[in-house]
DNA sequence: AAATAAAACGAACGGTCGTGCTATTCATGG
DNA sequence: CCATGAATAGCACGACCGTTCGTTTTATTT
């Protein structure tokens, strides 16, 4: 009847076992993702979890996709309905700072970068696909602030979008090992900073 | 005779190890590092590795130990040779820079940060001990540029030392990443721009 | 050179890892 | 209601994990 199982019982519980994979991977990371612990958790059998993705590498590259959906879902997708320019860059920076919030103590993303930052294999290149591409949302988004006079012209975009990331890494690191709260207002007060310095 | 050797065979074959070891967790990361494996590097058997540290837990500390006195000794101590103040505090990010560089695959010290910032035990308590000790003294750093007045007097050197520390983050994933060429520039340009904006 | 202490080895233990195979349960279309 | 295929369980495998223990080799001291 409804959406998941519609597309049958399978596509259900691997939704299902994504969920608590996505939960795992949180705490342990990507590499620390055991396919034991996590049937555990969903409450099936190994084999029966291991089924479903065919080998640890699928599950944890299923793992990866999931939560860059989610990201997508809960940051960017509800701040394109801001009017481009910015207010939506304002409004990205806004729901970032609330998915960091939740995610204070592990983020997924964040730690498949630093996990996979110095191998080989195709976790590394979904990481950096992956990352390429918000950048690169992140990026466009910028941009429009300038094409719509938001920002001044002579404002490098991706230097931008860089400095951007690199305070939102900033957060998340402060807030895992220092707590949520401070890290939050000095990020929040640098990229007030930051922005409010290419008014035109 | 010399210097290892007359703390003892012992202590000489630990630093040995810890060589290795510190190596290996640049690769596979703290929580990757396994017993058998660096016994296998250092040429010796797991047993007699084991031995050295008592706990796999212990091993884990004595690497990052080993890697902060490392950060201290590379980057922290030849900045101190320069004035305080500016000088200073220029000295010490552009050795971190170098630093970076070296470990641009891979820095024990951040994918620790990242690896326990969700967890209990002693090793999370040495990160933030240790994270803190070093923010600690790029604040001071900050605090002694703004004495000496090199930098404006209303500057918050906590929120200035997260800023830096920030544009150090976003260096080391992006070049992890994106490669370290284009990275070390970003994040060059950033550091300029943030300081020269608080010049008196 | 003998005695003693430190250091390293080698084998084994109980566990967990990812993965393959076969059987059984389940849901579903005819 | 039954047949068919998907979904899950159960079991076994070889490999590696951290750790323990008794033995042997190597260094140091007397």
């Amino acid at each position: 009847m409804n959406a998941t199982a519609s597309a049958g019982k399978g596509a259900a519980t691997r939704e299902l076992i994504l969920d608590h994979a996505f939960a795992l991977a949180r705490a342990e990371g990507l590499e620390g993702l055991s396919i034991g612990a996590l049937a555990a958790a969903v409450g099936m059998s190994k084999s029966g979890v291991f089924a479903h993705f065919g080998s640890r590498e699928e599950l944890q590259l299923a793992v990866l996709d999931a939560g860059a959906r989610r990201f997508v879902d809960r940051v960017l997708k509800p701040a394109l309905r801001t009017p481009r320019g910015l207010p939506r860059l304002r409004a990205i920076v806004a729901r970032w700072f609330e998915w960091s919030r939740e995610y204070q103590s592990g983020c997924v993303l964040l730690s498949a970068a630093s996990e996979y930052d110095g191998r080989d294999g195709a976790l590394r290149e979904g990481v950096v696909r992956q990352q390429a591409g918000w950048r690169d949302e992140l990026r466009k988004a910028v941009l429009q602030a300038v094409e719509e006079g938001h920002l001044r012209a002579d404002l490098d975009a991706d230097q931008f979008a860089f400095e951007i990331y690199a305070l939102m890494l900033g957060l998340h690191h402060d807030a895992g090992l220092f707590g949520f709260d401070d890290a939050s207002r000095r990020a929040a007060a640098a990229f007030e900073r930051l922005w409010q310095g290419w008014r035109p």
